[in-house]
DNA sequence: ACAACACTTAAGTAGAGGCTTAAGTATCAT
DNA sequence: ATGATACTTAAGCCTCTACTTAAGTGTTGT
């Protein structure tokens, strides 16, 4: 019927949350252990924890454990399937909008 | 302590659901009513005005009704909104990585 | 050894989200 | 006037979400 993209629902999702979004705007900015991602964040460490859960199983967020710390990093390739699909839609009724106005312009413009 | 930007809480909301993502699919191809959004969603026409009412709720989507019919179409700001929140952590991101490549060329590249 | 540290798991709860059916309300066509 | 059309409102239901507290597990420093 139409494509379920289930990836693109747990990025969305994963984005929709402003303590996530926080998070990637850590993030953005280099790789950081949990403890400095739940620091701003108002929240007991489970709540931060079950935060990241959605941000890796979206694929928006990548850790790896070393020792006892955890160190998160962006995933751009997620990032950029996200910002992609939102960028094709704009483009299409963009690209609509000024054929639109072309046709306008033609036939009102006619001398 | 962060910003906390509802605006993008619920346009990224918005998108993270399959059906309301069909619909901006739908209209980013030109203005549709409520029936031709519904058509293919295999949904009672409540439940479509539920999701159209979250993508207007959203600034993502307008409509206008006029006599029985509401007509809707996309509002490419919103979009463009969300679509930058994204390529901005983005772009930070890969900026970072290229810096970090830059240093490792000039310390071990040398000659 | 043993305490501090950095998560991790488990379990519970209140509220939001995505549907449904049933019953409206205007418009439009004849 | 009457019926069909195109939404719209209301109510209910069940699941999923975003937390919480309490009780672990493995690592590290002294």
């Amino acid at each position: 019927m139409f494509r379920t993209d289930a990836a693109l629902d747990l990025a969305f999702q994963a984005l929709a949350d402003p303590s996530r979004r926080a998070m990637v705007d850590r993030l953005a900015t280099g790789p950081a252990t949990v403890s400095e991602l739940a620091k701003p964040l108002a929240m007991s460490l489970p709540g931060v924890m079950q935060h990241l859960a959605v941000l890796e199983a979206s694929g928006l967020v990548a850790s790896e454990k070393i020792g006892r710390t955890r160190t998160c990093r962006i995933e751009p390739k997620a990032l950029s399937r996200a910002e992609q699909w939102i960028a094709e839609r704009r483009a299409l009724w963009e690209r609509r909008l000024d054929r639109l106005e072309a046709f306008l312009d033609e036939t009102t413009g006619d001398t």
